[in-house]
DNA sequence: AAAACGAATTGACCACGGTCAGCTTTCGGG
DNA sequence: CCCGAAAGCTGACCGTGGTCAATTCGTTTT
């Protein structure tokens, strides 16, 4: 569960996360299953869970691991100066987060708990931060709030926003058009 | 699936929710097996699936009928005058859809398809867009919004108080807090 | 009333995630 | 080098949701 000690040991859980990374290429998140896993990695299935609690415990650091490299790219950005421009800017992180239903569902349960994808994301609420300025938001957006809250609210919206998306299999619902609009209306209230 | 043709199947089909109820008070809503069901209403294990494509569709109409409840009451209410009122409104909103941790994953996924509890949460909105008045929001809200882009952003709020409530099991997270405190920001920014 | 036909039901069966008592390997100390 | 303990691994087994070919039941037609 945690880092393994011995070498043996690590060397297994490798080959499990390599086994797994080439199916979830061939097949998607949602098409892997952990006896094809095992199977493909050359050990027995009791071993899997000595070293993943459960599936999703594996599945999370697959998909933290994608996201993690997004949140690389998103820190070297500029930070955006319209409301369009930041949800704009979202948009990977909406697009990887909504390639599957299966993965929207995972990243929802694990959003607010402890792993390797609420971290992800909590480096997501501190670039966002960040780009508030500091104590407080910074113009053209506005100052009353602090960028926790911003954050906070930024991250609800952008989740609506997926989870339409994902309900509403083949009509476009273009979610970074309707997380403009409420961002806008959300930090840049008029007056 | 649908509706019954023959007086059989609807009693059969009574008795399966009527069985799967019972189940529900004694055990909760997580804790409700499909066998339990079929055993209790005494048909078998296929004649529960020809009622309900899955067992989803079925805790589905248990929550949304708890939930359909709610929104008669709510509709009754008088129209909250602050954000915090508004918060407080939803208070037994959020309390049955956080019960469960079984629950509120449920609730999340079924929030945007089509099926009876999409169909009760969008009774909420249209409750709440009374409350805001016309084609726009009245004092002491905003009025530069439309009720539906209000009401949508209201409704990521509640999701997100609610997610982080559920997430935390044993913290008191305090979820009407913290959604008031993001309506408030949403609904009524300074100026 | 008998035949014919679709609705409803059945239960053996499957897929898949997860468990656990027992076995094997590794490693530190004598 | 050997031994004992801890770490790692195994695979038969289980619980549970879901499937489907075969059968029974209800209704309509002649």
């Amino acid at each position: 569960m945690t880092e393994p000690i011995q070498r043996r040991a690590r060397a297994t859980r490798a080959n499990l996360i390599a086994a797994a990374e080439a199916i979830v290429a061939r097949e998607g998140f949602g098409g892997l299953r952990v006896e094809q896993v095992v199977k493909a990695a050359g050990v027995a299935k009791g071993t899997f869970f000595t070293h993943f609690a459960d599936k999703d415990v594996l599945m999370e650091q697959l998909v933290a691991k994608r996201l993690s490299r997004l949140m690389d790219a998103l820190q070297t950005a500029r930070r955006p100066s319209s409301a369009k421009g930041l949800a704009a800017t979202l948009g990977p992180v909406i697009e990887l987060l909504t390639c599957e239903r299966y993965v929207f569902d995972l990243v929802q349960r694990a959003s607010l708990a402890d792993g390797p994808i609420a971290e992800a994301l909590s480096r997501l609420d501190i670039i966002i931060t960040g780009w508030f300025g500091g104590l407080f938001g910074a113009p053209p957006f506005r100052t009353d709030l602090s960028p926790k809250v911003m954050a906070e609210g930024i991250r609800a919206f952008t989740l609506m926003a997926m989870a339409r998306h994902v309900a509403r299999p083949g009509k476009q619902t273009e979610p970074i058009k309707a997380l403009a609009t409420q961002v806008e209306a959300y930090l840049m209230p008029p007056e």
